[in-house]
DNA sequence: CTAATTTGACCTGC
DNA sequence: GCAGGTCAAATTAG
């Protein structure tokens, strides 16, 4: 299980610049018992792929014609009437949050890509993601990402658009809201070299616990716990060097490398001794809920960069 | 073994 | 009819 030890990508992405959140209709209807788990199959006419043929493989496609000829169970009207309007019930009150970012991944929740769609007119892929407690607490929280068109091959900028607000709430111990997984080693490679993991297609970025940071860590400590809405923020974010990430100010204070993690030997350094005590993810030493938005753990922070940390219990 | 992702089929609004 | 969104079996990853 991989927890909220996510790359910081998403975090990083829900803190770039000009989020526009509003307030619109939205085609998102709730699933039966709004938990994301299957409709009853009363309600769902859809034709299903026999079980044990291979997804998506042509010779399949005579499912199309000939596997279910005469025997499409039949639409059930009341269930279509009851989904139709429960998505105009949904269409009225979804707010929806668009950002445009270089790193989409980690925004402090964790999600669960349900689908893939090529749009028209669109060079990549849309990906979809629901909240990965949608099942298990009904969150109604979803997201989409798709890359920008525009973009050349260096920076590589994604339409992310929240749909729904997070009804979850993250009070396993297990779960930290958020937990940023970093090292003062990998923040500075990561911000020198600005090398991300690739999506095999590269229209779903990379999700997980192997963000933007990962790629050369050898030392693996946290730095940031965050709240609530991804969509909102009081951090502010330096650019962080040349590479167009981006890095929390707190955390360039802290670390001394407002501009570059690579001129800031000495608090790195330092930091390092502190962080090499760290065998595994911090759980939630010290967290501060936020009421409306996001919170960086200042107290965390310093305590980070002022003593020993071995007694947080993880 | 379990969870997450992939991807074609299907649903729905326009 | 088309395009976008969602479902869910198959597949892959951990």
């Amino acid at each position: 299980m991989t927890l909220g030890l996510q790359g910081d990508d998403e975090l990083l992405a829900q803190l770039l610049p000009s989020p526009t959140t509003t307030t619109t209709p939205v085609d998102h209807y709730q699933q039966s018992g709004g938990t994301g788990e299957p409709p009853a199959s009363s309600c769902d006419g859809r034709r299903r792929r026999p079980r044990g043929s291979k997804r998506g493989r042509p010779e399949d496609d005579d499912s199309k014609s000939s596997s279910y000829n005469g025997e499409e169970p039949p639409r059930h009207h009341s269930c279509k009437t009851r989904r139709k309007k429960q998505r105009q019930k949904k269409m009225s009150t979804t707010t929806t949050t668009t950002t445009s970012s270089l790193v989409p991944d980690f925004d402090g929740y964790q999600w669960r890509k349900y689908g893939q769609k090529q749009i028209e007119g669109a060079m990549y892929a849309r990906s979809y993601y629901r909240c990965t407690r949608s099942a298990e607490q009904g969150c109604p929280a979803k997201r989409t990402v798709q890359r920008n068109d525009d973009d050349g091959p260096a920076p590589k900028y994604y339409t992310v658009v929240y749909m729904g607000e997070h009804t979850c709430t993250a009070n396993d111990s297990m779960e930290a809201p958020v937990i940023l997984e970093t090292t003062a080693a990998a923040v500075a490679a990561t911000c020198s070299t600005s090398k991300r993991p690739q999506s095999h297609d590269d229209t779903a970025p990379p999700t997980t616990s192997d963000g933007s940071c990962s790629s050369t860590s050898t030392i693996t400590t946290t730095g940031i716990i965050i709240d609530e809405s991804p969509a909102t923020s009081d951090i502010t974010w330096s650019s962080c060097g040349g590479s167009g990430d981006y890095v929390v100010d707190d955390y360039c204070g802290l670390f001394g490398a407002h501009d570059s993690w690579a001129l800031a030997p000495a608090a790195v350094s330092s930091l390092q001794e502190i962080m090499e005590d760290f065998t595994g993810p911090i759980r939630s030493p010290v967290h501060i809920a936020a009421a409306d938005g996001w919170t960086v753990d200042h107290q965390f922070m310093l305590q980070l960069a002022n003593e020993p940390v071995s007694h947080f219990s993880f």
